[in-house]
DNA sequence: TCTTCGATTGTCT
DNA sequence: GACAATCGAAGAA
C-alpha cells in the first residue's frame, strides 16, 4: 500500500473540533512497542466542544483530569472509566480551550498479530470496533496521557490516510450520553464510516 | 438478533 | 455517594 508517512501537525489539531473530527476519518493511528509498528485506519470519532458541551468532561472547568484538554493541540487525552476501560482523545482547538475527539474505532492494518494476541479469543472485527478496545488492543493507558501527538518517531501519533468522501461518512449523534441534557445529547458530533471493510477494501 | 445486567474504580458533588 | 464518552456474557425470542 502507498501510504503517506506523514505525521499530523499541530496546525492540524489547531481548528475547530468538529472539522478536526471529520478530518480524523480515513487517518492512520499509529502505536509504536518495542520498535514494531501497529497501527489502523480512523473509522469513528466523536467532538467533544468546551465547557458549554454539557457531554464533555470540562463541562466542570478545569480540574487535574481534564488538565491535558486545556493544554497545546496535538496532544493525546487519555482517561479511565467505568472503573476499568481506557479512552483515547486527541486535544483539539487552540490552547487553554478544551476540546477533544474520541477515537471511537479504527480499522487495523499493521501488526495485526500484536493485536491478536491483545484481543485474545475474539474475532477480528470485534479487536478495535469500540474506544475502550482498540485502547487495549494498541495497549493505550494513562501513561500516554499529555503525550505529544505530533513527533514523527512518537510512540502513539496519527498520520496522513485515506481520503473518505462525504458520502460515505454518517453523522449522528454521540454514544453513551444518555443522562445529558439536550440540545447536547442529539447534536450529530459522531462521525462514522458506513461499510469501512468496503470503503478500504484497497488498504 | 435483541435486551438486560454485572464488573470495578477514579472523579467530582 | 453517585455515576461514568464501555464491554461482553447470558438469556429470551
Amino acid at each position: 500500500m502507498p501510504a503517506d508517512k506523514s505525521v499530523l501537525k499541530a496546525f492540524f489539531y489547531e481548528r475547530p473540533v468538529l472539522t478536526v473530527a471529520r478530518e480524523l476519518i480515513g487517518k492512520r493511528l499509529v502505536r509504536m512497542v518495542d520498535g514494531q509498528r501497529i497501527s489502523g485506519l480512523i473509522v469513528e470519532a466523536e467532538a467533544y466542544d468546551g465547557e458549554t458541551d454539557l457531554a464533555c468532561h470540562a463541562r466542570a472547568g478545569r480540574t487535574p483530569r481534564t488538565e491535558t484538554m486545556y493544554g497545546p493541540p496535538g496532544r493525546a487525552y487519555v482517561y479511565f472509566t467505568y472503573g476499568m476501560h481506557w479512552m483515547l482523545n486527541c486535544v483539539c482547538a487552540h490552547q487553554g480551550y478544551p476540546a477533544a475527539v474520541l477515537i471511537r474505532a479504527i480499522l487495523p492494518l499493521e501488526g495485526t498479530a500484536f493485536i491478536s494476541s491483545r484481543r485474545p479469543g475474539r474475532p477480528a472485527k470485534d479487536w478495535c470496533n469500540g474506544p475502550a478496545k482498540l485502547c487495549q488492543a494498541l495497549e493505550i493507558t494513562g501513561s500516554l496521557n499529555g503525550a505529544d501527538l505530533c513527533l514523527p518517531d512518537a510512540e502513539l501519533r496519527i498520520e496522513e490516510g485515506l481520503e473518505v468522501p462525504d458520502a460515505r461518512v454518517q453523522r449522528t449523534p454521540r454514544i453513551g450520553i444518555d443522562l445529558v441534557p439536550e440540545p447536547w445529547r442529539s447534536q450529530p458530533w459522531r462521525f462514522v464510516v458506513a461499510s469501512p471493510e468496503k470503503v478500504f477494501a484497497k488498504a
